[in-house]
DNA sequence: ACTTAGCACTCAAAGAGATTGAGTGCTAAC
DNA sequence: GTTAGCACTCAATCTCTTTGAGTGCTAAGT
């Protein structure tokens, strides 16, 4: 693959995103030095190859995604951010935050908005938490409310409404039974194992409680697995997309979880072909991780049309993410100390 | 106005709700007993008194919102729901349910898959209840949760930050301040007056801790305020609306707030032109109240276009309404029955 | 052997009639 | 007051033409 080949793909895609219509060879006169019919020989190869496309015979070339991906990976030169550009998307991010989950949420707005995209971030700081904190608090007739607050902030409650009415020694049971067995365990280390030893050792209460624990397990698999979409409008506006496809993308949220995982570990660009059973065609998925002191703790993603320019928002993106671990690395070394005294 | 044309304009929206194609005066013949040229006289003068309308001059005839409001008050018959759709309707609804707020999700969502338009449900039953527990809980370096739990098995939670630390006994205070003049408080009986008389009370307390005030009180706000919308996809796939319309009102929650309220008082049907700031054009709302032994709890509420199934929809909805009335008064008698034990 | 000017060719998009047909209003006869 | 009949209207659809951006190929130029 020769240079000029390389140069003109290059100025097709970057045509091809801020005009969004086929690039023709005299478009790509201003970028490459060559005449257009040069150009057009070159973009016949291309073709050949699998790195442009056209619409239909006399249209221009436009970039497949086998063309975006050799973009992405090797010919795109970022722009890197400014000082006051920094600036900026930092006014976006709150200056402080009450819940991880929150800052999270308010960047993958912040980005949302200002790239007219949707955005996604997946949350597993929970996982890594302690639980702190595990009430029950009977409501009414067999109601009872189940509390669970963790080491990041977070909270959970459950109702739960059990057979019959559990006796004031079988709730002593069961907190004290939670105060030693679960208070300050890793949310990760409650697997299922853990968990069903713990119901062994409860013995004859076993049979009463067990709905309690449960409920309490599901607590715990909820925390430490949450995602938020941001930004669904843009996606329904962006005519890249065929809104039905949208609309039943936002349907389902159950894709959202699983396409998001296994992009924990550094930049990550993917186009929708690449991802199969992935149902927005045209569209590119852009994430970058964030990690709490040293350890890897989620990911803000982008989803975009095909012809998203990459260039300015993977910094963009970047920046966040690399705020976010900053903000929650920090504030956990707050509470580090607050166990310390 | 005679009865000939009133049979015309009821057939005219009859045919207009289930074809969507202005109606001719040749359809209008296998509904009354007349000549097409008959027909066509009698819709000109519909025409002139404002309940029809053409497109343009030779295409049939469309409701105009007048025609469908007369249409809704004075002649529509409603299809009475026979037993075995009564059945299918209880079977979308869930027999059991741990809080009201999910009972009316519920019916909310079902009623919106059912019809096929949005649904939305005001639902004021948490502010009838009374504050049943309030909690402060220590989570971190002056991180605070506040719980709260309502008679109706509604539980809301916030976390918030202090300037600084509250001491053992401040904590305590407080507990012990809330539990004697908020515990057992209907939450209607909160008004602002209330909770400045409350504040006074606290005495040198109050400088620490009244952002705790002030949160437990945004809490209460919130509470009795719900206002949840179903099938927003509805809107969407649905062709006789305009969709950045759609984008826009689902963008802003806020306008939804304004248009449910004072639709509390019994069966309500509105056009977009009579509720004016509402933006969907050529939709119609309808909506219908439920009550909690006795007393209005709020509402349950169908947002689709003008040319809805009236005669079907509105006893889905009535139907709906009247058994989420049931089951949320026999559940509080339940919880009366516990009191008094 | 590569580059390029030139030319014939292609094809979507936009525009200009022409055609169709559902529907109307009006009139004159019943 | 009702209705059959007729001329008229107009959106929708189709066809035909024009336009122009863009191509591929060829032959001459470097």
């Amino acid at each position: 693959m020769d240079d000029r080949k390389l140069k003109i793909l290059t100025a097709v895609v970057d045509e091809y995103i801020v005009s969004g219509e086929p690039v023709g060879s005299k478009a790509i006169m201003s970028h490459v030095k060559a005449s257009s019919a040069t150009i057009r020989n070159e973009m016949a190869e291309l073709e050949k190859q699998g790195y442009l496309e056209q619409p239909h015979t006399s249209a221009g070339r436009v970039p497949t995604y086998k063309g975006y991906r050799l973009y992405v990976d090797r010919l795109m030169e970022q722009d890197p951010l400014s000082e006051d550009e920094k600036k900026e998307l930092d006014a976006m991010l709150p200056e402080d935050f009450v819940t991880e989950k929150d800052l999270v949420e308010k960047a993958s707005l912040a980005l949302a908005e200002l790239t007219k995209c949707a955005t996604v971030v997946a949350n597993s700081t929970p996982k890594f938490s302690i639980i702190s904190k595990v009430e029950v608090i009977p409501t009414g007739k067999r109601m009872y409310v189940i509390l669970m607050i963790t080491s990041n902030g977070e909270i959970k409650n459950k109702v739960c409404r059990l057979e019959f009415d559990l006796t004031h020694e079988q709730l002593e049971f069961f907190d004290n039974f939670v105060k030693q067995n679960l208070n300050g365990v890793p949310l990760e280390e409650l697997s299922d194992d853990y968990i069903s030893k713990l119901t062994e050792a409860m013995g004859t209460y076993m049979m009463t409680l067990s709905p309690l624990v449960s409920e309490l397990v599901k607590m715990t698999k909820e925390l430490d697995r949450s995602v938020i979409l941001k930004g669904q409008k843009n996606l329904l506006t962006c005519k890249d997309f065929d809104q039905t496809e949208i609309i039943s993308f936002l349907d389902n949220e159950k894709e959202l979880m699983d396409f998001i995982d296994g992009t924990f570990s550094g930049l990550n660009v993917m186009f929708s072909p690449e991802k199969d059973g992935f149902v927005i065609h045209n569209s590119s998925i852009i994430t970058s991780p964030f990690s709490k002191g040293g350890r890897t703790a989620g990911a803000l993603g982008l989803i975009g049309p095909m012809r998203i320019d990459y260039a300015k928002f993977i910094p963009y993106l970047e920046y966040f993410t690399s705020r976010i671990s900053d903000m929650i690395s920090q504030r956990d070394d707050v509470s580090d100390d607050d166990k310390e005294l």
